[in-house]
DNA sequence: TTTATTTGATTTTTT
DNA sequence: ATCAAATAAA
């Protein structure tokens, strides 16, 4: 019986919350679409619409799965639920895709052939998997290089295809190379128990829809599914959720069709913008009112967006008052970028901007270089999340790989990693000898490793080196065994294998800073040792390889943050500059060849939503790349989709290469009316359609298409792109 | 087997 | 410009 009490707390979750929020928090049963706008509170809903549901007694605790993206997003969520709830939180699963099916899978692994103690494989070992099979299958990866095939495996595990579905339907010689490889990585995978990050999903799928026992135990175990950022699910995390919803239905989604912006990775835009007809009876709810930005930066946003097709159609508010106008910069080239960055923070931080609230977002991780380098001379310390990951790192993949190898003997990726690091005198040779053995043999690698004596071929000198190896892993696999702690295990290891030891007879300063990072792995496994007590080496090796980028971020360090557009998804700040912002950076020259503007347009859209206050956009004229002389670019079309009056450009041309160039330089060069007429008069590059050209960089071309403001489309003959370029200033001449 | 040297690719975005 | 991988030399 409800009492006065829990009614007050049912009341409380609504108070705060604008109409759509309410209806959404209430909604109990059957399947429901909240298409939550940028900064429209959608976290707030998804926890308190939990909160709803417990303090209702429409579910407990443990019948609730909430799944998001991120481990940091997940985290979020957690707390939050357990201000509404208290600890009941803990009996939830609140976690990402991956955590979730990784959990499913160390149940029921076995099932499918795997032990429980299967490793994951990141995106590098994954590569080195797959260079594996092509070397074994005798195919030119010159012409089939493992990023191409990776990316095409990827894509069918994906959309949950088999091999053996993939070999159906091949339609070139190049989908034939890719069948045979998929295959074989497959095997071999298996073989070495290990799963990528794609299996964790096609797995768990695969074990839903064969063993009926289990799915009736998830899908009576979760009788609430909530799902986060629904429009970045792939075809394989659409079937999980049917699988688990399947039966009751109670499945609510929360998505932006708007920021979508991981089609390359498989995320299937149509998931969410089809939710409606594969739940016909889905209730729908929009999420319009912001909470985060002014008025100008939404208007821009909205107008720079509003160029797609295929949305179910948005358009953001707010009631917090116009704010300033978008600002946007010309900079010579992306040094001048940088430095201007870099003086208008220090500007900020004399008007009582603190560094922690600002943001910088670049396309691609290559360009925080130039701008880390200014904001280091300036003295500004900054924080860069992405790029060269801790996790990635040679030195903590070697700690890693030996943790591995121990949990898991069949680990070969594991085990070639660590075998000769450090040096013990185990080469190529010896180890492709034992690796060799071990497969006509049907042992493990350990195995075939711990009685190295009976591998044919192998060399005394090697035989030895294999049994002072191998005396040293046993020991530390019956330690790791008596349920050392983990941080201690890896301190062992360490110490044991003589890997601290080799660090350290180098004496260089990488070598101390690869020390000083290994130090840092041992801390983390401390850590992970006091906040899971009756955790294993298994479960820590897990939650290091699903951990995100996002994870590493801080927020109360007086840092400046640096990150991709992508990694900036979910965050805000009250300052924001977006750099780079010129055709063929972004939009990436990549997506305009392949057609998919649109999707980099919603990340314009991502990144100037996460400005809370002021925003900055900037290009440069000329950029260089690969530390090559510059290219001369042109500003992103999304800047020109941003309404004149929200920005503070003066007034820009309509048409016609001249005004554009006597603008620009007027301001690059502080008003100089000389160096202004001096462009307006120089001679007007002229090309017509049909006219051959030669460019210094891309080669002979032939044009296609003349556009206002001086741009010509020229289509090259080396590589068949078709490029906008700037008739002024690229250096293309005709012939 | 290890080390030094050269070559080649790399830049889209990542759970 | 930088880094990994391939190749040559020790």
């Amino acid at each position: 019986m409800p009492d006065a009490a829990t009614d007050r707390r049912v009341e409380d979750l609504f108070t705060g919350l604008n109409a759509p929020q309410e209806e959404a928090v209430r909604h109990v049963d059957g399947p429901l679409l909240v298409l939550a706008g940028a900064g429209s509170g959608k976290t707030r809903v998804l926890t308190h619409r939990i909160a709803h549901l417990i303090h209702t007694k429409h579910a407990r605790a443990d019948e609730i799965l909430a799944i998001t993206f991120t481990n940091k997003a997940a985290q979020e969520m957690r707390e939050r639920v357990e201000l509404l709830v208290g600890r009941a939180v803990r009996a939830m699963w609140v976690m990402t895709f991956h955590s979730a099916c990784a959990r499913m899978l160390r149940a029921d692994a076995q099932r499918l052939g795997y032990t429980r103690q299967f490793t994951i494989y990141d995106a590098a070992d994954q590569r080195r998997a797959i260079k594996k099979c092509l070397d074994e299958l005798d195919v030119d990866a010159k012409r089939f290089t493992p990023r191409a095939m990776q990316a095409q495996i990827s894509d069918a595990k994906n959309k949950l295809r088999s091999p053996e579905q993939y070999r159906e339907i091949v339609g070139s010689y190049f989908e034939q190379t890719v069948a045979d490889v998929y295959e074989e990585y497959e095997r071999q995978l298996h073989r070495a128990n290990a799963m990528d990050f794609d299996d964790l999903l096609v797995r768990t799928v695969n074990l839903l829809e064969l063993f009926q026992e289990v799915r009736d135990r998830y899908q009576s175990a979760f009788r609430y599914v909530l799902v986060d950022e629904y429009q970045d699910t792939n075809h394989a995390q659409y079937r999980l959720l049917q699988l688990l919803a399947g039966g009751h239905r109670n499945l609510m989604v929360v998505g932006d069709e708007d920021q979508s912006v991981y089609g390359f990775r498989g995320a299937d835009i149509r998931n969410i913008l089809g939710f409606d007809e594969d739940y016909p009876d889905a209730s729908t709810i929009k999420l319009e009112q912001n909470y985060r930005s002014t008025q100008s930066i939404l208007s821009s946003a909205n107008a720079v967006v509003a160029n797609n097709r295929g949305r179910l159609g948005k358009e953001l508010w707010t009631e917090v008052g116009e704010g300033d106008s978008i600002k946007i910069r010309e900079c010579d080239d992306d040094h001048a970028e940088a430095r201007f960055v870099a003086a208008e923070i220090e500007r900020l931080g004399d008007e009582g901007v603190s560094r922690e609230e600002i943001a910088i977002f670049y396309r691609t991780n290559a360009m925080s270089r130039v701008v880390e380098d200014m904001l280091t001379r300036a003295g500004i310390s900054y924080q860069v999340i992405g790029g060269t990951k801790f996790y990635d790192r040679a030195e903590i993949k070697d700690a890693i790989g030996y943790l591995n190898f121990i949990v898991n003997p069949q680990d070969v990726q594991a085990f070639s990693r660590v075998v000769n690091s450090p040096r013990r005198g185990i080469g190529q040779t010896s180890m492709s000898r034992v690796l060799a053995h071990a497969n006509t043999m049907g042992l493990t690698p350990w195995e075939a490793a711990d009685g190295a004596a009976g591998v044919p071929l192998l060399g005394s000198a090697a035989v030895k080196a294999f049994g002072r190896f191998m005396s040293v892993m046993t020991r530390l696999k019956e330690r790791a065994e008596l349920e050392t702690p983990v941080g201690e295990l890896l301190e062992d290891v360490l110490r044991e294998t003589g890997y601290t030891d080799a660090l350290q007879a180098e004496r260089t300063i990488e070598a101390q800073g690869r020390l000083e990072n290994l130090e840092a792995l041992v801390v983390a496994a401390r850590e992970y040792d006091t906040r899971s007590p009756d955790g294993t080496v298994g479960e820590f090796l897990q939650e290091i390889s699903l951990l995100s980028e996002q994870d590493n971020l801080r927020d109360d360090e007086g840092l400046v943050t640096l990150m991709t557009l992508h990694n900036a998804k979910g965050l805000e700040y009250p300052i924001v500059f977006i750099i780079g912002c010129e055709d063929g950076m972004f939009p990436h020259s990549r997506a305009i060849d392949e057609g998919d503007v649109e999707e980099e347009r919603r990340l314009c859209y991502v990144g100037m939503t996460r400005a809370m206050r002021d925003l900055y956009m900037t290009f440069a004229r000329r950029r260089s790349t690969f530390g090559g002389p510059g290219q001369y670019g042109l500003r992103s079309r999304f800047l020109d989709e941003i309404p004149r009056d929200l920005t503070d450009e003066p007034e820009r041309a309509q048409i016609g290469i001249r005004s554009r160039a006597v603008t620009s330089w007027a301001r690059a060069s502080e008003g100089s009316a000389a160096a202004a007429a001096m462009t307006s008069t120089a001679p007007a590059a002229v090309f017509a359609i049909g006219d051959d050209v030669v460019h210094a960089a891309f080669g002979e071309g032939v044009v296609t298409g003349v556009d206002p403001g001086g741009v010509v489309v020229v289509r090259f003959a080396g590589d068949g792109s078709e490029r906008r370029l700037m008739a002024d200033y690229a250096p293309i001449k005709r012939r």
